[in-house]
DNA sequence: TCAAACTTTTAGATGTGTTTAAATTGTTGA
DNA sequence: TCAACAATTTAAACACATCTAAAAGTTTGA
């Protein structure tokens, strides 16, 4: 590798001055036009490499953002990363991403080596227990966060998710319409806020049409294909019997369904069931998965967004900011099957 | 926020010089044990940040490490990235990942950004038609790079993937074993070394076994499920009448599958499937896939490792490494169904 | 022709941590 | 008591781009 190049490489061979030569690659008007390509057309014959750290060093501004989920891995949240990376991408900001798999060790590490980068801001899914007082961290070292999907309490920062309570109302009205009355909740936890809501959605659903909610039909695990997956077995003999399933996300749903077909009963036939998120591939599942969407573009463009914004000096609107899922009706589900005599 | 904790703050407390607190805070064998204990308590105390920025100007090292691969939604690289992360976490290096989307102008742009940041190293997954010269941008900038998945001709870097050929020939073989003797190639495309490597290795194994070939019977697309799915009116149509189908990866094989199921046909009973990669979802797919592991961790790790090498300098071994893929036998493969006399 | 008013360019301080050579302090042993 | 040596600490240069205040160069117009 040859001599570094630098600014003052550049300045030199022109017989100009660093400030200058800075001056006109940044596109200062105060640069004469003249000046300006001559720079410009050196710096490209020398190979010049703008160096970004020296540059943030005195601006304070690095270019980087942070975006920290519980796992890119999972569809869900590779959607919103997708939305969020086209969003960062318009305004040639750099993102570094990484899983917390719910640790919120690692979870806060991430954001320390975030503020030793210089971060200018941090979009984040926080990790099941995440402490105030790491939002904070980041908050208070001048770097702004934006939460997706879960909130933390008390921590007033912008918060964006779809509004779950609503999105698995639909979902379980969407079933009891079709007349099923004992369905099952496969999946998840109720530790998270979006646990909490989205358990509340399904029973308050149930009780808004007068079927009385038993918790046993509530089959927390994994929010995995896997997990899923081995529900199945649970659910087949469970002893109230339930023709239906609101499942925590397509994920669950899909391995839901492949558990039951292996037990040799159909989906969308003997049995129901929703999932949660409208993934690409619940279009594509066999059968076409009956979901809601939960908005995963918006949530991404928008959380991109309302951090641009504040980095912009424009006050991002704090707190709650709800994305309304839609239904997405397909094969999945079907009208509750008379029990022949003999069940 | 307060005034921002620098070394110089720490310093001044406690009447030292910056000098004395950059060491201790580094372990330096040349503090007195003593100073170092009040140094870090003190840092501690103030709520300092070490800036990474300032740092990495003096040391030319920034602990970042970038990685771009085509897609991080597709659980393929997703499978590597995730051995990637563990192995780079223990070394405490920071990662960067984008997705190229087989954009070669979006990897320049990553690779530019990456220098700029002072990134100590990358890893690729090369867009299809990456020229040498971008691979050199990076290596003559002092940044190493390291190849995983495919390859670029005439780019002398350590390159890790699995053995395609070897591969693909193990499934196809599989097939043949089982009497099918008209096998489809579904998905994926001819023009990357991968994609030239599996068609050799599909080839070679009907050559081998006497079997006619009919490059009719290549059906070339996207490498996603809905590739996949997309795939199976076509298959189903096609005027050679295949008994089997050898897919570019499990994603396809799924699509394939699901469009399959979709026509009323049952996979591994009418018709069998093929996939490549072994991802989890494989296992619980229905039915169950027949696939071959392609070494998505060891390629991970492996790569991981040539890198942390060679940034220690210790070279790592430029050049081609293959990994071993495994068969990995389930239910989507049968014995070839007689066909009844109104075939 | 020369002061006023621009337009360009630049000197030099700045941001923060690292590192080397040198200074300072402490200890040992003759 | 003092040279010699070891153990600590520090001054100051350095990495590279930014930015302000001031200097230098041009043009305008009375």
């Amino acid at each position: 590798m040859a001599q570094k190049v630098k600014l003052s490489t550049i300045a030199e061979e022109l017989g100009l001055s660093t400030a200058t030569v800075s001056l006109a690659l940044r596109d200062s008007p105060l640069v004469a036009d003249s000046t300006r390509e001559r720079i410009k057309e050196k710096a490209i014959e020398l190979g010049y490499i703008y160096n970004r750290r020296a540059a943030s060093l005195r601006t304070s501004r690095s270019g980087i953002i942070g975006v920290v989920v519980h796992d890119i891995m999972n569809p869900f949240y590779a959607e919103i990363l997708r939305a969020i990376e086209s969003e960062l991408d318009r305004s040639r900001q750099t993102f570094i991403l990484s899983n917390h798999y719910d640790s919120v060790e690692k979870q806060r590490n991430f954001i320390e080596t975030l503020l030793q980068l210089g971060g200018d801001g941090v979009i984040m899914s926080p990790a099941i227990g995440t402490p105030v007082n790491d939002i904070k961290l980041a908050e208070d070292n001048g770097m702004p966060a934006i939460l997706i999907a879960r909130q933390v309490a008390g921590a007033d920062v912008p918060t964006f998710r779809g509004d779950d309570a609503y999105g698995i109302a639909l979902a379980t009205n969407h079933l009891i319409s079709l007349g099923h009355r004992n369905i099952a909740m496969v999946g998840g936890t109720d530790q998270t806020s979006t646990g909490r809501e989205r358990y509340k959605g399904y029973v308050d659903a149930l009780k808004k049409a007068g079927i009385e909610v038993d918790p046993g039909l509530r089959i927390p695990g994994p929010r995995t294909k896997q997990g899923g997956f081995e529900a199945a077995v649970n659910f087949l003999s469970m002893p109230q019997k339930p023709t239906a399933a609101v499942c925590w996300n397509d994920l669950v749903a899909i391995g839901l369904m492949n558990g039951i077909s292996r037990a040799g009963l159909t989906v969308g036939v003997d049995i129901s069931v929703t999932g949660y998120d409208d993934l690409e591939e619940a279009a594509i599942a066999t059968p076409a998965l009956t979901t809601v969407y939960n908005g995963q573009a918006d949530v991404g463009r928008s959380a991109a967004r309302a951090l641009l914004d504040k980095l912009n000096g424009s006050s991002a609107a704090d707190g709650l900011h709800l994305v309304k899922p839609e239904m997405r009706i397909r094969q999945s589900t079907a009208p509750l099957k008379k029990v022949p005599a003999n069940g």
